[in-house]
DNA sequence: TATTCCACTAACCTAAAGGTTACTACTAAC
DNA sequence: GTTAGTAGTAACCTTTAGGTTAGTGGAATA
């Protein structure tokens, strides 16, 4: 069978590769649910274990424990322990969080746009993308 | 109980809500192990569907069935029909997934990064934090 | 005519992520 | 002494993402 080859821009390929696997390190630690909740959350200041529960809604105990140490594995939270009187354990963010400052730049700018995209086609009686809804 | 207040950084906080809900938004139509992958292997030209899954290295056809469809879905990816002779299906990405220039970019440099930080704290000795092989 | 390639789909399975409910051991306040 | 708050853990369940294997119907090739 004929081999119909349609346009080619050509690309370093092996760097395409470790970008692509940067891409997928950078998805690894970031993606999930709650991750980048937690972090949101505590970018607003230190908070304790209960008080991170309350302010990052729906998420359970034993989700929010497996995520903080993930969180501290990959070096984004530090994990304070006091022990004056009460044993209390507050969290707080690294410095090494704060790299991540373009990226989650990155994420909203796309995020946002490309709701009041899917909002405008609503008007317009277009057809709905999938996506989260769009209240 | 005497309650422990900490620093409090204050921050616009329905403003943080929408940015956080914007970063959602952009993960839920990018997460994931092959939307990326996919868009990558499209953006260096169209393929058909059998060159897709033999350059999408490990994927099978009912993923990338699904993949594409939502990929169409969501406008990042066009499907042409040739029925010239044999039907063909081409993919080819859209202008709209150029708009995912920055966060790719933004993704990949933090991505890199982190994964030549890993590879330095072996190095010294340090504890590896957790995350996909380096190899 | 048999084989191969095309673009898929169907049916089934596994593993991981995440959710639910209950519980521990401790302290402090009432 | 009871209640409530602290920081979690244990055991179990559901959902979803993704993997596996096989097959379909049509056209081109040998």
């Amino acid at each position: 069978m004929e081999t119909r080859k349609i346009k080619h821009a050509h690309h370093d390929t092996t760097q395409c590769y470790s970008r692509l696997n940067a891409i997928g390190d950078a998805l690894y630690v970031l993606g999930g649910k709650w991750k980048l909740r937690i972090i949101m959350a505590l970018s607003e200041g230190n908070l304790r274990f209960n008080e991170l529960q309350r302010l990052v809604k729906g998420i359970s105990p034993r989700v929010l424990s497996n995520e903080l140490k993930e969180l501290e594995l990959n070096g984004f939270v530090k994990r304070h322990i006091h022990t004056e009187g009460t044993v209390l354990v507050e969290y707080e963010l690294t410095e090494y969080s704060d790299t991540l400052g373009d990226v989650l730049y990155a994420l909203s700018e796309w995020g946002m746009m490309h709701r009041e995209n899917i909002r405008k086609q609503m008007r317009t009686g277009d057809v709905v993308p999938a996506g989260e809804a769009v209240e």
